[in-house]
DNA sequence: CCGTGATGTGTTTACGTATTCACAACGAGC
DNA sequence: GCTCGTTGTGAATACGTAAACACATCACGG
């Protein structure tokens, strides 16, 4: 039925009913000052009365700007949700939206490029480690588009990147474990191949070897909490049970800290254990972790800084942002 | 590479470049069996030699059609996070995006809306109970716009809604608490005016005064973990203890145990503990939660099959879907 | 051999806005 | 009293596509 009683209402019909030209409709909405404040008002009472909202697409297709910001995520991920959530509501400030992609697995990254093509955003966000390279350099050279490595070393020379201070995040962890007197250790990363899984467990072993420490690399095999929960029982017990275990991520750090006191060991007792995200979970009193807390509002910031600023010529950027240490229970040892 | 010059091309150059006119570049790439296979691919590779991408703005405008759905949710809750994942990528396996409009809270959700109706959204995906009544019935009557409730029942009567059935989920943890054997018990509401937490509050209730059992109310004051934290401390501890604590979600009973294990109580030996919402942390191992699992996909679909279905003229649907009662070991009573 | 329907393509217009250009009215400076 | 810049407004155009309409071609049955 397209008898609907609500019709569409378009700047014409403003107006018409304003009895001006749709031109000073359009400058009262997008450029006020232009307008005399008499007519601006005899519009503006037009406008309300027939309830005329302006109309985004065709703005956007005029102009050339769509105020829209993409955003290439994995599907399933505590640490993306947080940066999602920081990211929409600085766009929102600004007036600005935020478009989803998400991917359920690196292979579906393709099909999500395909969608973001087709809008004409302002910005967009690549996230996840696990975007491959040629898929970065594909969205290099678009019109219009000012594409953003997040939290993604790979992209390094291809892309504007922000991210944390990975290697000096890891090191700031193995020096803390150090100093709580550990002996031996374990890193337990996430998905060997990510690039933060590797700098991450390069920054650790180096600092750890820094005291004569060697550090063993389990792969988890994931970013989830069951990842880390099932990579517990790899770790060796028994004599060859390490002081430390680093957790490649919060999330995998959360799952082993349960697997680890499923298997019947005290956490901080037996094993300390580390993260890496801050993830707000990690505070939760039941795990209190000890972490490297990424300073989410501050990477954001500089990714908007990226796509909204105009230094066009400059050279890609390359934000890296220091993180914070959280020590938490999971790391402090010897109550007596 | 010859496509990737910084030019816009549009399906004009692909016309010329193909030999064709616009109108059919533009079927071969909306309606490709309306085109002769011939002629079809030679615009395909025109496209690819150009770099071609089809512009969806431009679509949208002319075809009133976006292929965008907007969720307007609150920008901090697991729970919400959960839903848009859930949503996100239903939607991407039909080609269809979602916009996010959050907000920090109920007096923000104004702005929120003032952009949706500038983007000529196919629906709309209004979440929280927090939303007013107001709020919603603004967005009933804008032409093209398919706005739906989700988990809402104050919406009830105003917009199609769909919802977990709330009433019955509180009355099966209640019953589940009562047959562990409890004599009283303590309901932690999140928000009291949320109109979900009313009515699971009144389940619980209901469903323990059958047996004799009083419930009186808490407010955690929030949907956090933080609050339900808090409100830990809020509970009479001695003689006046309960035997169990309903939260009203999930993210306030992970609190709630974390918070009643910090003030020395043991969770499930001392006091039982139950969720609603079914969150992946309820079933860490650290916490194992006794839950309602929300069917959050069967939610999403039925979800979008009101706003795509093409039942214009069916009355404001209602669905009202179960949940599953989830027995973790936070009300599992008397292992000595 | 003509009518008929199907098929494929081109021509044209419309979606709703932002912006350029032109123009009128007006005050100020000489 | 004339030029000149300023201010406010309208007319016209373009953004890139989809769809309505018109038309040509062709197969086919009578």
């Amino acid at each position: 039925m397209r008898g609907d009683s609500a019709v569409r209402v378009t700047s014409h019909d403003v107006a018409a009913e304003a009895g001006v030209s749709q031109a000073t409709v359009a400058r009262v909405f997008s450029a006020p000052d232009k307008v005399a404040l008499a007519t601006r008002e005899r519009v503006r009472e037009a406008a309300a009365r027939l309830g005329y909202v302006p109309n985004a697409i065709a703005r956007s297709l005029k102009s050339q700007r769509t105020d829209i910001v993409g955003a290439v995520v994995p599907a399933k991920s505590e640490y993306w949700q947080d940066v999602l959530t920081a990211l929409s509501r600085r766009l929102a400030e600004q007036g600005k939206q935020l478009l989803l992609f998400p991917f359920a697995d690196a292979d579906h990254v393709e099909e999500a490029l395909d969608s973001v093509e087709q809008y004409r955003l302002d910005g967009l966000v690549l996230a996840s480690s696990t975007i491959r390279p040629e898929h970065l350099v594909r969205m290099m050279r678009r019109p219009n588009l000012r594409a953003v490595a997040f939290n993604q070393p790979a992209a390094s020379g291809l892309l504007p990147l922000v991210m944390v201070d990975n290697d000096a995040g890891a090191r700031d962890l193995a020096e803390h474990v150090v100093a709580q007197g550990i002996g031996t250790a374990t890193f337990v990363g996430t998905v060997s191949s990510a690039s933060t899984d590797q700098i991450r467990y390069r920054g650790a072993a180096s600092a750890l070897a820094d005291h004569g420490i060697a550090c063993p690399y389990l792969e988890a095999g994931g970013f989830s909490y069951d990842a880390g929960y099932k990579a517990a029982a790899q770790i060796p017990d028994g004599a060859d049970r390490p002081d430390a275990v680093m957790g490649g991520s919060d999330e995998v750090a959360l799952g082993l800290i349960d697997g680890l006191r499923t298997g019947g060991l005290d956490v901080p007792g037996d094993v300390l254990v580390t993260g890496f995200d801050g993830l707000p979970q990690a505070s939760w009193a039941g795990y209190d972790l000890t972490t490297l807390v990424q300073p989410i509002e501050v990477l954001v910031d500089a990714t908007l800084a990226i796509i909204f600023d105009d230094a066009r010529d400059s050279a890609q950027p390359e934000r890296i942002v220091p993180g914070t240490l959280r020590e938490g229970k999971t790391t402090r040892r010897g109550h007596g």
